[in-house]
DNA sequence: CCTCCACAGGAAGCGCAGGAGT
DNA sequence: ACTCCTGCGCTTCCTGTGGAGG
C-alpha cells in the first residue's frame, strides 16, 4: 500500500531498517500507526458501560425511582420484579437508577446499601449471599461457612448497623432454575424482627415464565411491584445507537445510513439493544482494521456474519469430546459423500475414528443421546424414518456449514488429524 | 396378513466428583 | 479429615414401532 504525504514521521521511523522490505512488522506498524481514527472512546460501545442517558426508558427509569424513593427516608420499599427480555434495559435502568440513588444516599448521610448481583456470574447460593454480606461491609470467608451462618451474619450486620440494603439480583431466574427458590424465601423474610434496617430485593428475569418456578408465597412477596420491559422497536434502538456512536466515534465516521441498518437488523432479531451495539461496534472495528475511513453497510454485513460465525464457533468449540468426535464423524461422512447418514452408520464411523484418536467409545445409546442434543442445539436436524424391512432410525442431517465445522475440528490437536480419514461408510453394520 | 429389522428412547442403577455438614 | 448427599455422565436392560418383504 502507498504511503500519504502527511505520514513522513512514520516512514522515517523505519529509515534505520534495512530496504528491500524484509522487515515483516513494518507494513503492520506504518498501518497501525496511521490508522484512521474511527473510534474516539472505545469503552463506550462496550456491554458493561453505563450511558448517562437510556433512550426511551424514562418511563420505566421513574417507576423504579419511585418504588425505592422511601429507602431514602428509610423505610422499607417494596420489592419489584423486573421482566424482560435480554437487551430491553433492564440491567442498564436498574444500574442507573442505583448509581443515581447512591450518589444522593452518599450527600445526604443516609445510611441506604444497595448491591448488584448477576446470580448467572456469581453462580451459588453462598457467593451471592456473601456479595450481599460484603455490600454492607460485613466480612465473610470465600469458603469455609455454612450457608445458614452467612445468612444470620448478613442479618445480624443489617441489624446492628441499621443499614438499609436494596439488593438487584440480575437473572434470578438462573439462581432459581439451579437451586430452587429456598434462598429467595429466606431473603424476603429477613425483615420479620427487625426494628431499623432491612432488605428489598429488586429481582430481574429475562424469563417470561419465570413466575412458574417459584413458590406462591415467594411470588407475592417478591412481586409487590412489577415492571415490564418490551423490546425495543427499530426506530427506538436507531436513536440508542445514534446516541451512543456520537459518544464512542469520530464525526462522521458512522453515518446515519450504518445506524438505520444495524438497528434494523437487531430489530428484526427481539430488538436487543446489545446485540445492536455489538453489531456496530465490530461493524466499526472491521472498518478500522481495514484502514477505511468511515463505517459502510458491507462492513455491517461483514460484522454481522463474523458475531454469528462467532457464536458457532463458540458454541461448537466448548462442546465435550465425544460430541466432537460425533460430530467429526458427520462431518467424515459429508465429506465421502452421505449427506444424511442414518445411526447406525453413524455410531460405526464414531467407533473407527475413536479408534484413530484412542479413546474409548460410548455404547450406541449414549450416541444417541448425544445426537438428541446436538439436535437440540441446532447444529443437526434428525428426522425418524421407518424403512420397513429394514427398521425404524433416524436420518441426520448437518444444519451447521461444513467449513464452519472443520474450523473448529481443525483448531482442535488431536481431532484435526482425523480430517483426512476415510470412514468404511460402506454397508450399515451391527455394534 | 404377519414378521422382523434397526433402531428409538424410557427406566434403573453405577461410579465418580464436588460440596455440605460434622 | 471424615462421611453423607447430590448431580452428572454413562451403561445396561428393556419395551416399542411402521412398513418392506415374505
Amino acid at each position: 500500500m502507498k504511503l500519504k504525504k502527511t505520514d513522513d514521521h512514520v516512514k522515517g521511523l523505519f529509515q534505520s531498517k534495512p530496504r528491500g522490505g524484509e522487515d515483516p512488522l513494518r507494513e503492520v506498524f506504518e498501518r497501525a500507526l496511521k490508522r484512521p481514527k474511527i473510534f474516539k472512546d472505545r469503552a463506550v460501545m462496550r456491554s458493561d458501560y453505563v450511558p448517562e442517558r437510556l433512550p426511551h426508558r424514562d418511563e420505566h427509569i421513574r417507576r423504579l425511582g419511585e418504588i425505592l424513593a422511601p429507602a431514602l427516608s428509610l423505610s422499607r420499599p417494596s420489592n419489584v420484579f423486573i421482566y424482560g427480555k435480554t437487551g430491553t434495559g433492564k440491567t442498564a435502568v436498574v444500574r442507573y437508577v442505583f448509581k443515581r440513588f447512591a450518589e444522593i444516599a452518599e450527600k445526604e448521610g443516609i445510611p441506604l446499601a444497595l448491591a448488584y448481583v448477576n446470580c448467572r456470574i456469581s453462580g451459588t447460593e453462598y457467593k451471592v449471599l456473601a456479595e450481599l454480606c460484603e455490600s454492607i461491609g460485613v466480612k465473610v470467608p470465600f469458603t469455609g461457612l455454612s450457608k445458614a451462618e452467612v445468612y444470620n451474619r448478613l442479618r445480624r450486620g443489617l441489624r446492628e448497623k441499621g443499614v438499609l440494603l436494596v439488593a438487584a439480583f440480575d437473572e434470578v431466574d438462573a439462581l432459581v432454575k439451579a437451586y430452587g427458590d429456598n434462598l429467595l424465601y429466606e431473603l424476603t423474610r429477613i425483615n420479620e424482627g427487625l426494628e431499623s434496617g432491612g432488605l428489598s430485593i429488586v429481582g430481574t428475569s429475562n424469563d417470561l415464565h419465570f413466575k412458574d418456578y417459584l413458590d406462591p408465597r415467594v411470588l407475592s412477596s417478591l412481586s409487590e411491584e412489577e415492571l415490564v420491559f418490551h423490546p425495543y422497536t427499530a426506530t427506538e434502538l436507531i436513536d440508542i445507537l445514534s446516541e451512543r456512536a456520537e459518544l464512542a466515534f469520530h464525526p462522521g465516521a458512522v453515518p446515519q445510513d450504518v445506524i438505520n441498518l444495524c438497528a434494523a437488523l437487531a430489530a428484526s432479531e427481539h430488538g436487543d439493544a446489545r446485540r445492536a451495539i455489538d453489531l456496530l461496534r465490530v461493524a466499526a472495528e472491521v472498518a478500522e482494521r481495514n484502514g477505511d475511513e468511515r463505517v459502510e453497510e458491507r462492513h455491517v454485513k461483514l460484522a454481522q456474519s463474523i458475531i454469528e460465525r462467532g457464536r458457532v464457533f463458540e458454541a461448537l468449540s466448548t462442546l465435550p469430546l465425544h460430541s466432537k468426535l460425533v460430530l467429526t464423524s458427520l462431518l467424515l461422512l459429508a465429506k465421502n459423500g452421505v449427506a444424511n447418514p442414518i445411526s447406525g452408520m453413524i455410531y460405526q464411523t464414531y467407533r473407527e475414528v475413536c479408534g484413530q484418536v484412542g479413546v474409548e467409545p460410548l455404547t450406541d445409546r449414549r450416541v444417541s443421546s448425544l445426537i438428541s442434543e446436538l439436535d437440540m442445539l441446532g447444529v443437526v436436524k434428525s428426522d425418524l424414518v421407518n424403512m420397513g424391512r429394514h427398521g425404524r432410525t433416524r436420518k441426520i442431517a448437518l444444519l451447521t456449514p461444513v467449513e464452519e465445522i472443520e474450523e473448529v475440528i481443525g483448531g482442535d490437536e488431536i481431532l484435526s488429524t482425523l480430517l483426512s480419514y476415510r470412514p468404511s461408510v460402506i454397508s450399515g453394520g451391527k455394534r
